[in-house]
DNA sequence: CTCTTATGTAAGCATATCCTTACCGTAAGT
DNA sequence: ACTTACGGTAAGGATATGCTTACATAAGAG
């Protein structure tokens, strides 16, 4: 199990962008095409990734609709990337480029 | 600055699960593509995206090529996740939802 | 009720992505 | 040398992605 979906939305540098832009707090969607070179309807259709990803919640405020970051879900996003990535990758890269090359060498030639 | 490169690599499922096979060591080429149920050539070109971004190291071992997890790189991106997605979104996240909102209000009837 | 504002969605197009097969070069084994 | 294994790359096709314009709906203002 990993964050395709997440991960997959955050690709996308207008995306990301918005997600940076989010940081200072919600955000209805024709202010945040403002700060975009692209149209609205572009920005809403990215704001629908990022929720269909759960990144961003929605809250419905009369006419509007605020767009803001769920924190729950960054912070699962964050917690897997740490996990995925953790001290012992730093112990691991030093010794396996030799080590794993040597192991590989002897699956070809068995000398036991 | 962002680090938009390394998202779009780790976007695809086949590239994260690389990269989650590469946690247990350097591999080749051959062996990763027997885990997939893609091509030699689709993986060879995923190793490309990955090593193009810079999340992957190769070293060529005779008549191989050994890829390897870059941990500089992924420390970078942890990091960058890390400070994007801050303690201070909770307390942001709670208190925004409504302030924001009644921000945008006055915005529209400015009675000062 | 009518007009404006805010937003989602459909249609269509251009480009990017991911896959396959075919091919080429290089290293190693005999 | 000949043959086999390893792996990068080109060509081409199917599908996904991101954009635009046009249209539809809902809420607020007069």
């Amino acid at each position: 199990m990993s964050y395709e979906k997440e991960l997959a939305a955050l690709a996308d540098p207008t995306r990301q962008a918005i997600v940076q832009r989010l940081r200072a707090g919600p955000q209805n969607v024709a202010r945040l095409a403002q700060d975009f070179p692209i149209s609205r309807p572009a920005v809403s259709q990215h704001l629908k990734v990022l929720s269909d990803a759960g990144l961003l919640d929605v809250t419905p405020q009369g006419n509007r609709r605020l767009y803001a970051l769920n924190p729950e879900k960054m912070r699962q996003l964050r917690d897997w990337m740490n996990t995925l990535w953790d001290d012992a990758l730093d112990a691991f890269a030093l010794a396996a480029k030799d080590l794993a090359a040597q192991d590989l060498a002897k699956e070809t030639s068995p000398d036991d």
